[in-house]
DNA sequence: GTCTATAACCAGATAGAC
DNA sequence: GTCTATCTGGTTATAGAC
């Protein structure tokens, strides 16, 4: 029989256990559902025994930043379009899009710990996300950084507003909303795509 | 000598006190850092005053978001523009991305407001907004009812994108941050319109 | 309409025993 | 490394007096 997470954290593994608790907690009732003394009681520990492995709530909360990011960076990375450089970065977007809807919670947990005075762990956890965008957008500027930059940047923000009209409820509920989101933020990075040049 | 807040709750005005204060908390630590409590405490009242005004702590913040719809709504319909349609686009992207920028914590106490199951009365308070972007886009559509939402749409997710990356920091910090910011929305609304045929 | 007082609750964090 | 026990401080909301 295997082992249950109840069981290693005896051994040592409480601090994990508290990361996945936490991810668990925030992906079931949102940032606010997590706290602390939640985490112990549903691991049947003390509410003291975190502080061993974690200074505060914060130092805590980074830490499933980080994962999520590197889940972000997966999602982005695995959805493959065709070979042109703007089905890759139509995918990218696709990829974003998609995350965004699946996990709601842990990425707006992950966008609040995101300040421009955040971890630098978290940083370096985000950094192929961007680089994600910027390349394929490279390869669509033909060697021109500022227009590639330009292109890239338009496209997340692309991504990240058709994700926050998604959380709004603009394009619905459920799956069809999920879908009206991914395909609508597909568009509109073809649109910017068409009409690049305007980026200035 | 003018009549001060403090005079004129006493009067029947602590409804209209209590909103304004809970807007002051808001804008000045974030929603977190409201609570009845905190503006009993500024307006001098008792703890248990408010709730002769509002039933719970989420109706006040309700009312405060109708009010913040109100002064979005006048923030893209000040922003004047040239003559042409396009123009008229892009002044409504640079008067939304504008508040988002200025009126922070506020903007995303709306947003966290306006879920699915919001008040109908914000949804209402909501409306011109929507409607801003959705007759400029329209008159840039040739009648075509399809392409005005598509393209309505798109440009709103634009806007919606920018000011999430301003959040984050990724244009910067100040007053610099908040031009590149709106530079670059008005550029990818350009954008956007240049390429609008491969909107579907 | 506002007050005093209080109930009921939950959080973060620490001290010291084992 | 975890536990028990506790401190400190905060919140929402209600009851009943004025």
């Amino acid at each position: 029989m295997p082992t249950t997470r109840r069981d290693r954290y005896h051994h040592g593994d409480l601090r994990a256990a508290l990361i996945d608790t936490a991810m668990e907690l925030i992906a079931e009732q949102g940032v606010q559902g997590f706290s602390m003394a939640e985490a112990s009681r549903r691991l049947g520990v003390a509410v003291s025994a975190p502080y061993r492995h974690f200074t505060d709530r914060d130092e805590l909360l980074a830490e499933v930043g980080v994962r999520t990011g590197e889940l972000l960076v997966a999602a982005v990375t695995a959805e493959r379009g065709g070979d042109s450089a703007e089905e890759r970065l139509v995918a990218v977007v696709r990829g974003y899009v998609r995350f965004a809807a699946g996990h709601r919670a842990l990425f707006e947990a992950l966008l609040a710990t995101l300040t421009p005075a955040a971890e630098p762990v978290l940083d370096r956890a985000m950094r192929p996300v961007k680089a994600a965008f910027h390349d394929a957008a490279t390869a669509l500027s033909g060697g021109d950084p500022a227009a590639a930059e330009a292109l890239g940047m338009a496209v997340i923000a692309t991504a990240q507003g058709h994700a926050g009209l998604l959380y709004l409820g603009t394009f619905g509920t459920g799956e069809q909303a999920l879908e009206a989101a991914v395909g609508r933020a597909a568009a509109a990075t073809r649109a910017l795509i068409a009409g690049r040049a305007a980026l200035g």
